[in-house]
DNA sequence: CCTACCGATCGGTAGG
DNA sequence: CCTACCGATCGGTAGG
């Protein structure tokens, strides 16, 4: 829930961090400069200054106001459903339309991984785990249709699906005929409620 | 299958590429610098432009010549297995112990992603697609094991598997408690099989 | 004495 | 393949 900028300096800063976010997933980090921020916020060089102490510590600000589970996790805690298939269908159903169209939506992950060699993911870890903890206990609610399998293992395979899909997508695509395109993700949500539910004859 | 390299002019080509392809997983694109690759090839800056035009054609060959599927396809070729099953589970096996234990397997696509916004993966997708068709149809021989799916779906689905799977490890995995990370890809096979597969009382 | 920002410039490095 | 060097631009800081 971010703060509404009320002050001068706040707003100014939001502007910085508006500019650089979406450089930063244009053109990574090292391929953004800090006269383009700077020119992007309306202000000039030596001015990011005074809310930034260099270059890295924007970044990381933007990372942790606009990583990817910011935007899956209400996705999730939004879901509906009675049984787990259909709490499942609906919530990557959400999830898919919170971020599907947008295939930049993990670039601030993989500048993390390339240009920092991924070493704030453990302070990232620690800001998003809680969260995490708590949208997966719905979970349980269906315990009875699942299979066997350790609960953790259930939400990173249900995270993963995600991964699963839109890297495929991200690489290949905008080759594949779009026969298989428009229900690929569907497939996948398929796949992965076979996978977790105990076999039913319907 | 790369060559070996013969001549003065191949071996100085072969060294560049190598500086830079470590530099690149280390740093990225824009966080190398020609002189970095210079150093690492044992070479002076000028020399780089007898063999490359500029810093993006050394990219470039190190993507085709070291992305990911490289490592993939070869560990699909030699999977064994009599039943869908059996060879779902040894291809995975022989592929994450190709791919596992190396975090950065992913960089230079990540790489592609968010310095180059993905310009180059089209001609990548052209290079591999042949490739990854040859290595599918292996699934097809145990066609009346498989449930009703699409076959570029199944496909997809297990080159995403590894997505999922390596993806959540390196956002979570060295976070995880033991027990769950030792048989977490295990899982995920399992799952994957369990929703691809009919169902059978054993 | 503060916050916010300027024009100008620092020492080094970029691709070529 | 090197030395030497270019136009420009890099991240960061000076005094006011």
């Amino acid at each position: 829930m971010p703060e509404e900028p009320t002050t001068k300096g706040e707003r100014t800063q939001a502007e910085i961090m508006d500019s650089a976010h979406k450089l930063f997933l244009k053109n990574g980090f090292h391929g953004t400069s800090m006269r383009q921020i700077a020119e992007g916020a309306g202000i000039a060089v030596g001015g990011i200054y005074n809310h930034f102490d260099n270059k890295e510590e924007i970044f990381l600000a933007v990372l942790y106001a606009h990583h990817p589970i910011n935007d899956m996790l209400p996705a999730m805690r939004a879901a509906q459903g009675n049984t787990i298939e259909i709490f499942v269908r609906d919530a990557a159903q959400r999830m898919v339309e919170s971020i599907g169209n947008r295939p930049e939506f993990l670039n601030l992950i993989f500048i993390e991984l390339v240009e920092f060699n991924g070493k704030h993911l453990t302070t990232l870890f620690e800001m998003i785990f809680p969260q995490v903890v708590e949208a997966a206990q719905r979970f349980l609610e269906g315990d009875d249709q699942l299979r066997d399998l350790p609960m953790p293992i259930l939400v990173r395979a249900f995270i993963g699906l995600f991964f699963s899909y839109v890297m495929t997508e991200i690489m290949v695509g905008n080759q594949l005929p779009n026969d298989y395109r428009d229900k690929a993700f569907d497939y996948f949500v398929d796949i992965y409620l076979h996978g977790i539910l105990k076999p039913v004859q319907s």
